[in-house]
DNA sequence: TAGATTGTTAATCGATTAACAATC
DNA sequence: TAGATTGTTAATCGATTAACAATC
């Protein structure tokens, strides 16, 4: 259970702590340190300590970190030792990239399902799923217990798909489309919207 | 050109005022404030008004903000007030999806060269572009000024795209590969991984 | 005018970092 | 042992918010 006195601000950065240790731990790498992990992150070494201290003590005093028996206690604390089942909504060109995509596997997260509500796009094959129609989707999620989607609808169905998503069980929504939602309180929103930081960037193009 | 004092975090929320401001616009409104926006993005109105008064004084007291003007200010800021040419390098099921997605269209950006190395795709077009061979991107590049580019590439060959892309002119990357890239000082870049932000999330899934 | 909202200041709040004892 | 690195505390730094005079 998350203890609710963790600032939200930490978890955000645990993902990239297990991404990093992946990567070494693929490069033959065993053991590293705050230091080390800080330098590829580029966040300081103190700030790696203190955000894995919220957890527990998983160091040791002048050798460092054990790359696997960190990364697996990250598993558990982000709750990715197991894998989620996920809904993916709207099976546009973005959702059957997504669908196709293979950087799931292995980090906790499997796309098991596919709605749409276009006639051409219903009973379709997608990466060995079938698309199904937008109407059965509450019926699914709820038998499933589903608890995680991603949304590749349009922005204008957007809201109206989260409505339903949630009203079957859904907690965690990563939304592709460029619009905010609203959801009740403990539910989860998460944005992906590439514009958005291509204009966080044109602001310092010098030229 | 940017004012260095004023904070990379209040920078990365304008896109986001610009976002709402262009959906209330949408819906009709020509007038908002500082509340209604910040009711809509789930941020303090007064943060907002601080964060705007950096640049200047966009609002009236007792009224509120112009719709129009204010995009057109923060559209300038930003630097989307003309349209930049993104090259985007791996056109695979990824690529072809950003290339073929129509959300950059009137928010600053087009996506105006396609590079692969791979020769089943060299020559191939998608949403009208011909995918380009990588070793004729450094000069691409260079001969049309270049300076925003997207990397869908494997994780493995997101490094060496960069590297040449920054050596040809490039100034911003948004990278959608798992990777973290290291750039030289006044590069920026940004990442899409969806499976941090479904990480994130799932920290927070009681069940 | 009365009501509303801005821009700005000062206070508060929270996050980051520096430093170091503990110890492998 | 000597060197290295953790976990933690206290100090610093920076961001957010509350409050309000100005004024439309």
């Amino acid at each position: 259970m998350p203890r609710t006195d963790i600032p939200d601000i930490v978890i955000g950065r645990l993902p990239l702590y297990l991404r990093a240790l992946t990567r070494l731990s693929k490069e033959g790498h065993d053991i590293t340190s705050s230091h080390e992990l800080g330098e590829q992150l580029g966040i300081s070494s103190a700030q790696i300590r203190k955000d894995l201290s919220h957890f527990g003590e998983f160091g040791k005093q002048g050798t460092g970190y054990t790359i696997q028996t960190l990364s697996t206690e990250l598993q558990r604390i982000l709750k990715v030792d197991t894998e989620w089942q996920v809904a993916l909504v709207g099976i546009g060109h973005l959702g059957q990239a997504i669908a196709n995509y293979g950087g799931f596997a292995d980090r906790g997260f499997r796309i098991s399902h596919l709605f749409d509500n276009s006639p051409e796009r219903i009973g379709k094959r997608v990466n060995g799923l079938t698309v199904t129609a937008l109407d059965e989707m509450a019926t699914v999620i709820e038998e499933e217990g589903i608890r995680i989607a991603m949304i590749a609808t349009p922005a204008r169905s957007a809201q109206q798909v989260a409505d339903i998503l949630i009203e079957a069980g859904v907690q965690a929504i990563l939304c592709y489309a460029p619009i905010i939602i609203s959801v009740p309180e403990p539910v989860r929103v998460q944005y992906i919207d590439p514009v958005i930081h291509l204009q966080r960037m044109s602001y310092y193009i010098d030229d």
